[in-house]
DNA sequence: ATATCCGTTGACAACGTTGTCTGCGCCGGA
DNA sequence: TCCGGCGCAGACAACGTTGTCAACGGATAT
């Protein structure tokens, strides 16, 4: 800057002034700034930028896995409403683990990031506290805050998606309708679990329930030991997309009726297409990002809750009738 | 940091040395400085930090959807390269248009980032010039950058790819094999046009070629148009994972040989299977990150254009004969 | 006793911007 | 003529760090 502002033969507040469209400058001064520019090929230091005003226009994302297509949707969408308020987007994943999540928000805070939205992996988040008395808003996607923080929270119906598909199936005349879920300690496991259960009332069988994390062989085992039950289940509620996709592997061919949670690309191509109760991934992002930015603008009411609907999309493999 | 100072009683510089772990202070020093660090809730300025010392520990990934399968895997793979040696990404999506690709760049440069990985979807990377002239290394995957830029690049064997599939279709008896590819402008999808072609030799027949982006009805069309020839394909090799799809639905159970350049989740759960020419978007991204680090590291050796393998995953749909 | 060295600490400048304030020349109105 | 105002431009400080260098007291060597 300072060499462009000698090539240009003005000062350096000029050049700032050209570069950031600030008005009060003459056309033909401007027009020999933005020559010397291109000349040097300047570009604008953002750090120091940052440093002087304090605001950073960077968000920091945190989700569970990059990779996983659930996350990436929703992620996708976080960075196009970032992108739409000009903020560059700083993403990490978690991969599950609390003190992975707490390092990338730690680091995020240093960078001094405008905003937040967290997928937690941890229970506890009383570590953000300092941020967000600092000021940095938080929002909470697909699973709440730990106990003790209060923070804007996007979720799914998950409860009343999973009563969802356990109805559908208990309408096509299931009555022992397995589940199979995620690890218990994950929130969205939990609270299907509690959808599935609250459906089933006293239909529910502890015997027909397995939770841990996705794993070709566990769930087979599982399925063995449900089938081998003196009434074994005529259906499977699965409770995640990658369950989902093993349960079908470890089904191999071997006709079950099945509702998942989550949509999944190709659900309609298999023979017979899945069932799911979908969730928008997409428009949590979108939702969670539009409320990050209401809060980065000023918004200090209190903090919202917005609970996202599914759909159920029958396909085939919830109507079968064995 | 003042206030952590006073707070010790001690200068700033001795606060500067206890949170960078820098020798030469009394333990007992560091303990009060460290006791105010809590108290106060003190982190590091990163943005002045980067100021300082001109390196920002973050790099920039500009890929062309984060959330698609094939770029969100190299992304992840990214990821933890990047994470492993401590630096923090910036991630952005170009949605294949050549002004988001350079837009993002730009920003990232503005940013100081320490390096850039980029899935490119303009031709003309000359705008490149003065950050590599700067010293900001810069590696692109999947497709090469413009001509008249010379830089690390990391491609998978899309020609031999394509050649290896054709040539699976030929020994299964088949000699009308059609060809699905994207947008020829796209470095890929003419790399792996290429491969098909060659394979073919004088097999090969320009009607049974279509070349544009996925779009159901389009590729509909296409199909509908080849199969009304006087000698119709028996087979269909498609150029991408979303090509593959994109034609499942469009036959519609109509029985095909096919085989598609990419592999996707539940490709084996079709019926048939899907046999597919995989790439390894993770090797691809972890071949780049280990690449970029290297280079960030201070190598400055004339610039490599590895070549990743691909394979040939037999599932069924490529060995029939119809 | 003097010189030297070491362990510890601090003062200061610099990184590249931007906000504030001041200065200059010119015009129009009193 | 004088003044206020306006358009344009520059000087300067500040943002929060870190690298450099100097200073201090005490111990050791000469």
């Amino acid at each position: 800057m300072k060499d462009v502002a000698s090539a240009a033969g003005v000062a350096l507040k000029t050049v700032s002034r050209v570069v950031n469209g600030e008005p009060g400058v003459h056309p033909a001064t401007a027009d020999r700034v933005r020559a010397a520019i291109d000349t040097l090929g300047y570009s604008r230091n953002e750090s120091a930028r940052v440093l002087r005003r304090g605001r950073t226009a960077t968000i920091g994302l945190v989700i569970e896995d990059v990779a996983d297509p659930f996350y990436s949707s929703l992620g996708r969408a976080v960075e196009d409403v970032s992108a739409s308020h000009g903020c560059l987007l700083l993403s990490g994943s978690s991969s599950e683990e609390p003190a992975r999540e707490r390092e990338l928000v730690r680091t995020f805070c240093a960078r001094r990031v405008d905003g937040l939205i967290i997928v937690p992996a941890g229970a506890d988040h009383t570590y953000l506290r300092p941020e967000l008395d600092a000021g940095t808003p938080a929002v909470f996607a697909d699973r709440p805050p730990g106990p003790g923080v209060d923070a804007d929270t996007v979720l799914s119906d998950n409860s009343g998606g999973a009563a969802l598909a356990t109805r559908h199936l208990l309408a096509h005349g299931h009555t022992r309708i397995a589940f199979l879920g995620d690890d218990p300690a994950i929130f969205t496991a939990n609270r299907r679990l509690h959808g599935y259960r609250a459906a089933l009332g006293d239909r529910y069988d502890e015997r027909l329930v397995a939770m841990r994390a996705p794993d070709l062989d566990s769930v087979r085992a599982d399925l063995r030991r449900m089938l081998a039950l003196d009434q074994p289940p005529t259906a499977v509620f699965t409770g995640n997309g990658r369950l989902t996709v093993t349960v079908l592997r470890a089904l191999a061919g071997q006709p079950m009726a099945l509702v998942g949670f989550d949509d999944f690309e190709l659900a309609d191509l298999l023979v017979p297409g899945v069932t799911v109760v979908a969730q928008d991934p997409a428009g949590m992002g979108r939702t969670a990002a539009d409320l990050l930015f209401r809060r980065m603008a000023g918004d200090t009411g209190p903090s919202e809750h917005p609970l996202l609907p599914v759909r159920l999309i029958p396909r085939g493999s919830g109507e079968l009738v064995l």
